[in-house]
DNA sequence: AGTGGCTTCCTTTTT
DNA sequence: GGAAGCCACT
């Protein structure tokens, strides 16, 4: 009966086809992953499976829409809308918007973005009067983060000597007590960060057994996209939910593991087999997507890490043409040797805009992309950076609606309540902070009760406040009634926003008034759209929680014809003809921050491996010899993935006679003179990791025509400092000398057994612990 | 209380 | 080359 089932080929088939119990697939790039993920759900479904009992996550809120809407062409429309499918931070949000109230959430909390708890750790840190120049609130703010991300709560924090120690080691003995603040703070302002989203989810499921039992029950099958990118955090509520039925399918990707920077964790897919009984496991090995060139050189590539799941992905398609690698002088040059590309490839192939992608490591290389492409006139999006709502002006009426929504959220609060100006200063608002944190109200609460507290504002300033809290209020009746696009142009209108950036005048604040009425504009779409599901109401705090947890991707238009730039880690999972990889030089891919240790190294080429897999018919990676960077103009070399490359599958598009070259090496003013600057030898990389240097192991074996040895997927793969090993001989600030016993677990979770002589045996995170290796 | 000019750090990637 | 925070002046 279930004959939508034969377009898939036997390797795909068995994993739809599986019924109960664990089970993992290992999926190569381009191999149809997707495909098997959205079947399985079909044919479970077709088995009569309740979709109600089907708990399915995504890496995108868009891939979760897509997979929905094509299991509903399969299945019929009306089951599928039932399932529960999303990214995690979505999914458990609305299980915490049900259930938060056992651990003192109100269900209307807010979700505070990276920015909102920045601001709070940082007027923290001004609050307990520490120096801003030790603690910097942006890497307290991902060290907390990553507490959290390891379901390191507080107390767990200051219960742990070692955590206490590394940061009294780096100069940040208070950080305990910041963390302490900044989840007090949270709560009292009925907000959940990012982290927060997953860490009270597990918070629930552990504390309270019916909770968790209602929802063992309710997903009896649980299927996880992208598994080699879940944290600690997601791992375990995983883990918890599919206790009782065992019925979890995993899906991923060990190659393509490029979160670890907010705390994925890889050996969880290297792992999976042992956390569960009788895991059964599957390969997809085929690629569909790309031609034989592009797989076997992202293969080539891959090859040089060590930490692995033996896995050979091939394909049946077209040779194809050689991967094209060109140089140039300067990122404007580049950028016009890929627009020029770009329109010739058009002309040649009658091709679309579409069908191109420009692909970077950070966010400020699409400078120079745009620049060349706006002179050739070829459209294009940027997808990610600084996304639409994260724009000032956006967020200014964003603030007043999260404060209609749930007046305790102080982030909205101090965002909004002097702006537009209404002669409400820092001085005053400094003193509702202090008076809130005394009393343990809220500042809106504060400012309600201000004849009751003995609070030092005058009586103009008194009457400010009031009038702000009293037209907050206004709005807030007019929720209850009115959908969100009324009520949104009411308060862009009411609280003077809009007439702000109007009054300005300045083609800025032009475009700033012309964004808000974007919003507005999209707030109208959003309600319309709500108004058709069954449950929704339109309701502003629905709409709020949207852009919460929105990406980039999620609001993707896709109806007109543009060139997509975007960022490699935005790319995952996505795939175009034509690729053009840029800015392909040593420091910034491979970043000059991911090259010291071997693990961060392997990061990064997975990242590259990531790359040239989106491409389906060409690959192009450029690199210029000079980049402006920091507003200076900078040396640059090619990057090492270049030459990680087996040369039989490159081809060089960079003119190597005709004076080319040696310019690159003396150049040359417009005057010819010899510009000095030019000839001094080029700084040692720093920190390069002994295993790739020149030639690099796997050139070597590429010499001696061997294969490369796929290595076993656990245990003995040293991936973090390539200086230890059992039996080294290692020194310890605080506990003295020691020798290692053994080493487990891999990347952030690397931990080293120590004999110290003392007569201690410890067990320490390498990530943590300051070892000196002797 | 509000504004403008100065400094710093930044640029790794994102839910 | 830019945002964001700080200081000093009005």
């Amino acid at each position: 009966m279930s004959s939508f089932i034969d377009g898939l080929n036997d390797a795909q088939k068995a994993p739809v086809l599986h019924k109960d119990g664990p089970m993992i697939v290992i999926a190569g790039a381009g191999s149809g992953k997707t495909r098997v993920l959205t079947f399985r759900i079909a044919h479970l479904m077709a088995q009569g499976v309740d979709s109600f009992n089907i708990l399915a996550l995504t890496f995108t809120n868009k891939a979760a829409r897509e997979m929905k809407a094509r299991i509903a062409s399969i299945v019929g429309n009306s089951d599928a809308k039932n399932l529960w499918m999303g990214t995690f931070h979505s999914v458990f949000a609305k299980l915490l918007r049900v259930d938060g109230n056992k651990l003192g959430y109100p269900p209307n909390f807010t979700i505070y973005d990276t920015q909102d708890s920045q601001r709070l750790i940082s007027s923290i840190i001004k609050e307990l009067g520490l120096d801003k120049d030790i603690y910097k609130y942006k890497q307290v703010q991902s060290r907390i983060s990553s507490y959290k991300n390891s379901l390191i709560t507080v107390k767990a924090y200051l219960n742990n000597p070692e955590l206490v120690e590394a940061d009294a080691m780096a100069k940040k003995p208070r950080m305990g007590e910041i963390y302490q603040q900044y989840v007090d703070r949270c709560f009292k302002a009925g907000a959940m960060d990012f982290d927060d989203l997953l860490l009270r989810t597990n918070e629930l499921l552990n504390r309270f057994p019916e909770v968790l039992m209602k929802y063992q029950e309710r997903f009896k099958y649980i299927l996880v996209d992208e598994y080699q990118d879940t944290n600690h955090s997601q791992y375990l509520i995983i883990k918890a939910l599919s206790d009782r039925f065992q019925n979890i399918c995993v899906v991923g990707d060990d190659a393509q593991s490029i979160y670890s920077f907010r705390g994925a964790n890889i050996s969880n897919i290297l792992n999976f087999q042992k956390d569960y009984d009788n895991v059964i496991m599957y390969r997809l090995e085929q690629n569909y997507r790309s031609t034989k060139n592009i797989v076997n050189a992202a293969n080539s590539v891959i090859s040089n890490n060590k930490t692995q799941l033996d896995k050979v992905v091939w394909t049946d398609n077209d040779e194809g043409p050689a991967i094209k690698v060109h140089r140039s002088i300067t990122d404007a040059e580049e950028g016009r040797f890929v627009a020029g590309s770009i329109f010739e490839n058009k002309m040649q192939h009658q091709l679309n805009n579409g069908e191109f992608v420009v692909l970077y490591r950070t966010n400020s290389q699409s400078r120079a992309i745009e620049d060349a492409l706006r002179k050739r006139d070829i459209p294009y999006r940027i997808y990610g950076g600084l996304s639409f709502y994260q724009r000032k002006e956006i967020k200014d009426v964003l603030g007043y609606l999260r404060l209609v929504v749930n007046p305790k959220d102080e982030e909205a609060l101090k965002r909004v309540i002097n702006f537009p100006a209404r002669g409400i200063g820092q001085t005053t608002i400094d003193k509702l902070v202090v008076a809130a944190n005394h009393y343990g109200r809220s500042i809106f609460e504060v400012i309600q009760n201000l004849d009751r507290i003995n609070l030092k504002v005058n009586a103009g300033t008194k009457r400010k406040l009031v009038d702000f809290i009293t037209m907050i209020q206004s709005f807030q009746i007019m929720n209850e009634t009115t959908d969100a696009f009324t009520l949104s142009e009411h308060v862009a209108k009411k609280a003077g926003v809009l007439l702000e950036f109007k009054k300005d005048g300045t083609p800025e604040g032009i475009a700033r008034m012309e964004n808000i009425e974007e919003l507005l504009n999209g707030i109208k779409d959003f309600v319309e759209g709500q108004k058709e599901l069954d449950g929704a109401t339109g309701n502003i705090s629905e709409f709020l929680e949207d852009v919460a947890l929105a990406t980039d991707l999620d609001n993707d238009p896709g109806d007109d014809d543009r060139v997509a730039l975007m960022t490699i880690h935005m790319s995952k999972g996505l795939e175009f003809p034509y690729v053009y990889i840029v800015g392909m030089e040593e420091d910034l891919f491979p970043s000059g921050m991911s090259m010291n240790t071997r693990s961060e190294l392997e990061e990064e080429r997975r990242l590259f491996y990531v790359a040239l897999t989106r491409a389906e018919k060409q690959a192009y990676l450029t690199y210029t010899q000079n980049r402006y960077r920091w507003g200076k103009l900078i040396d640059a070399e090619p990057s090492r993935f270049i030459e990680e490359i087996d040369e039989k599958y490159v081809e060089n598009l960079t003119p190597v006679d005709g004076g080319y070259r040696y310019k690159s090496f003396v150049d040359t003013d417009i005057f010819g003179e010899v510009d000095k600057s030019k000839l001094r030898q080029t700084k040692p990389k720093r920190g390069t990791p002994p295993l790739v240097g020149k030639p690099t192991e796997n050139q070597l074996r590429k010499l001696r025509k061997i294969k490369p040895e796929l290595s076993k997927p656990v245990g003995n793969t040293n991936t973090i400092d390539p200086g230890l090993s059992v039996g080294s001989l290692v020194n310890h600030t605080r506990f003295g000398r020691g020798k290692v016993l053994n080493l487990e677990g891999i990347g952030s979770d690397r931990k080293a057994e120590i004999q110290f002589d003392k007569g201690d045996i410890k067990k320490l995170l390498l990530r943590f612990a300051k070892l000196e290796v002797l």
